[in-house]
DNA sequence: CGGGTCATGTAACGAGTTACATGATTGG
DNA sequence: CCAATCATGTAACTCGTTACATGACCCG
């Protein structure tokens, strides 16, 4: 929650910087664009989007403006300050270092031999439908997205061009998944 | 480190029982092996693997034999028990829950429209650079284990399919990243 | 009038990282 | 003699998940 040493935050907190960039929003919506189902490059629950929210704007990375809401606490909305917006965009060139491989698929296939082998296969096949199916659906965004925006989508100086970079890599990596679960069930199912 | 709820292991002791599997060994060669630079299918650092163990043991999962160490503690010999194959087996068929999408160079790609364009691509092809060496590397196992084991690595049986199958997930990946990087660059470079 | 949506927060916990600790043997 | 390797462990911390909490309004 508060940073680690001075001048670092955690990704959650740029994941927020990145979506205030593009205009500001209310802390709910964010919670929404960022729970569970969709969120297409981070993903974090409400009760970890609040309290950051509240430890950007202590940083002064945001602002925030309440009006009373709905319910037994004020709405805030939030924007991004000008030391918010640097700081985002210095981390964006920022090289990452190289995260920890951590997959449990690739861990059930090492030990597959160890498994009986029509299960697993089934496994492996039931994996590879339910990719498909995320496959089919990144697709229709992609459509959704040619169609409302067409040449802008190349354009990086344009925000919707990152919505088309995120969803570039999505289907590329759901792709190869399904593409390693199919080679998977048919080594197995022989 | 204990188990949440009765008969349910974080993945890190999964892990630990599909190398168990394949033959006893020390917590220190279990931590050497799955420790930063290689574990193709999941790293842990020896203080989580250490406490895993021991809980492993404690549940009737694992059995350790102690020898006089060289250093101020004895030296464990872990071994599987039934119940530990049995737990392994039955876990490597079930379905895992859909896990969170959590790339920070996607959320990067997300916001690049914020950063200077030159830094960005520059990003991108160092990406692209470190992972195409990367691909090599992993290459260069495919054909040690290619020579060393041969049409062995297409039988489901033998716990060699379980390096190769690991082996084919990380081929996949990285070439799939490698090209996402790439026009990545592309884009941005113009 | 009961459940869903809007709207924001806190608390408890588990998983993973980083740092601290100890000490013998081996090789340059 | 200093550093690396062998060998095992604990402590403190951060990040992320799950659950708890509150309450108004709207729709069927």
């Amino acid at each position: 929650m508060s940073r680690a040493r001075e001048g670092e935050w955690p990704t959650v907190a740029y994941a927020l910087l990145a979506v205030l960039a593009r205009g500001e929003t209310t802390g709910y919506q964010l919670a929404r664009f960022m729970d569970k189902p969709v969120g297409l490059f981070w993903q974090a629950p409400h009760s970890q989007i609040y309290p950051q929210l509240a430890a950007l704007e202590r940083g002064g990375m945001v602002t925030s403006s309440a009006e009373p809401g709905p319910g037994p606490r004020a709405r805030k909305t939030y924007a991004v300050t000008d030391a918010g917006r640097a700081l985002l965009r210095d981390w964006v060139t920022t090289r990452p270092e190289q995260r920890a491989v951590r997959d449990e698929m690739v861990l059930r296939s090492y030990a597959a031999w160890t498994a009986d082998r029509a299960e697993a296969a089934a496994l492996f096949r039931a994996e590879q439908t339910t990719h498909e199916q995320r496959l089919v659906e990144l697709e229709q965004m992609a459509e959704n997205l040619t169609a409302k925006h067409g040449a802008r989508l190349g354009d990086p100086a344009e925000p919707i061009f990152g919505n088309w970079a995120a969803l570039q890599r999505g289907l590329g990596a759901e792709r190869e998944y399904v593409r390693w679960c199919t080679w998977m069930a048919e080594q197995l199912g022989r």
